[in-house]
RNA sequence: GGAUGGGUGGCUGAGUGGUUGAAAGCAGCGGUCUUGAAAACCGCCGUGUCGCAAGGCACCGGGGGUUCGAAUCCCUCCCCAUCCGCCA
């Protein structure tokens, strides 16, 4: 959510901004229902605070067994005519929440003005010399691969759930479980962070805290019964698990990091990706959340990239990083970097993580503040949240760089310890 | 699912329908004392919003109602705790 009070005094400033994200801007609603809004808030308060002297006086004349009714009288018509306004005011502070709530975040200076993928920039390569397409061989694509070797059976996951749902076997079921233990020992031990187990379910407020609701909820799964909604990402419970609170600066940053399933509906994505598992209902995905102050945000986000980053080098799968222009941002987000990891297989660069700074979007919408030391006033952290990376993609990086000519896949020596020191997967 | 008891400031916890935005304690901030620290003592100390300021207004789980006036009374919803039942 972005700042009331900035739109309200620099309309033409903020309009500029959110038009680098394409498309038109026209704020004109929201300064016409604002402006009302605070037209109505001036009188009601005007209201309210001659009823609040009246009661006053009302208790004190009592008390000294005084007259009132003069002031019964002038109560009895100001009750009213109050309630009403009161009333008014309740449904002109929805409608400006309304579409405050839809408006997405601006984009940082240092975000590439851009239309869509096309316009991102690629920041650099690992290893810095491409070695793409360099198999002696013609590479398959994991699904192929995958099958072969006993340990993803597309099949079952149809017969089981449907489409877009996958059953990992015997190894496979184990390496996805590796590449979980590894990252996070990677990411609670050396990079620092502290391991969470949030509810993979959550309320609409959390969902809201985070961006996701109210604009973009046929993208989430719900419960038919009950109020809640299948996480998309762990960075809706990591990141609103300061939602509401007023941190101490010493607590700041904050770095959390959790493996969950996360469930998408891919519904805007009908016949994109229908093969493997590139685009599933369900994966899983460790994820990276930091908490900070506003002056730290920005080189937050190059570390916690970094630490994505590393992930990749350490299971020596070939990537690039790519930064967002303002066409491919997300909703939440000022700044965002892509990992992009190399797929032989399919002969082109996909996905791994995306690592964004929301700066204090979220944190507004989540009231998620903290407080300098001796300072009275409260500000809004930042947040920013990364993959750090996604397990399922992980797992068809590894499945297409690690194949050679006889279907077998090597195993990147970082993950044999997770894997009871097994060094190839070879047919069953 | 059944039965009780609760939801009040960063935390714990008082609160008779009327100068109560709310006692007290803890934490925090400032000070006295001390070589330094601790302890003790004194003072300050909720969040948000409007305003240049003085100050105004809102907020005691959410919503509605009674009343001249509600943290306090009524209705309703949500949540939490405990016990019983069921269950991984």
């Amino acid at each position: 959510m972005l700042d009331i009070k900035l739109i309200r005094e620099k309309p033409e400033w903020v309009a500029e901004r959110l038009g680098r994200r394409g498309g038109k801007v026209d704020l004109s609603g929201f300064h016409a229902s604002e402006a009302k809004l605070r037209e109505i808030r001036v009188e009601t308060e005007k209201l309210q605070a001659r009823r609040n002297e009246i009661s006053t006086e009302i208790g004190r004349k009592k008390s000294a067994k005084e007259d009132v009714t003069g002031l019964f009288d002038e109560m009895k018509t100001l009750g009213p005519r109050l309630k009403e306004l009161e009333a008014e005011l309740r449904e002109q502070e929805r409608v400006v929440e309304a579409t405050l709530a839809v408006i997405p975040n601006m984009p940082m200076d240092s975000t590439p003005v851009g239309r869509d993928e096309r316009d991102n920039i690629v920041l650099r390569h690992w290893p810095e010399e491409q070695k793409n397409g360099t198999l002696p061989f013609q590479p398959k694509p994991h699904w192929e691969i995958g099958e072969k070797l006993g340990i993803l059976d597309f099949e079952a996951g149809v017969q089981l759930a449907g489409a877009r749902f996958t059953v990992l076997k015997g190894a496979g079921a184990r390496l996805s479980r590796a590449l979980i233990n590894f990252m996070l020992e990677l990411h609670t031990g050396t990079h620092g962070y502290t391991e969470i187990m949030p509810p993979l379910l959550a309320n609409a407020q959390t969902l809201f805290g985070t961006g996701q609701l109210p604009k973009f909820e046929e993208d989430l799964f719900s419960c038919r019964d009950n109020p809640w909604f299948l996480i998309p990402t762990a960075e809706v419970p990591l990141t609103n698990l300061v939602a509401d609170r007023i941190l101490d600066e010493k607590q700041l940053p904050m770095q959390m990091t959790a493996w969950t399933t996360c469930f998408r509906r891919e519904a805007g994505a009908a016949g994109k990706d229908t093969r493997g598992l590139i685009r599933q209902h369900q994966f899983d995905k460790v994820e990276l959340v930091w908490i900070t102050r506003p002056e730290e945000s920005e080189q937050a986000l190059e570390t916690l990239t970094a630490h994505a980053e590393e992930v990749l080098r350490r299971l020596e799968l070939p990537f690039r990083t790519v930064c967002l222009c303002t066409g491919d941002m997300g909703f939440s987000a000022a700044k965002t970097y892509d990992l992009e990891v190399w797929l032989p297989g399919q002969g082109c660069y996909r996905e791994i993580s995306s690592c964004s700074d929301t700066q204090s979007f979220q944190a507004r919408r989540m009231k998620a503040r903290f407080r300098r030391g001796g300072e009275k006033k409260t500000e809004f952290v930042h947040t920013l949240n990364g993959s750090g990376v996604a397990v399922g993609r992980a797992l068809v990086a590894v499945l297409e760089n690690g194949q050679q000519a006889d279907g077998s896949v090597v195993i990147p020596k970082a993950l044999r310890p997770y894997m009871g020191g097994m060094e190839v997967i070879t047919p069953v």
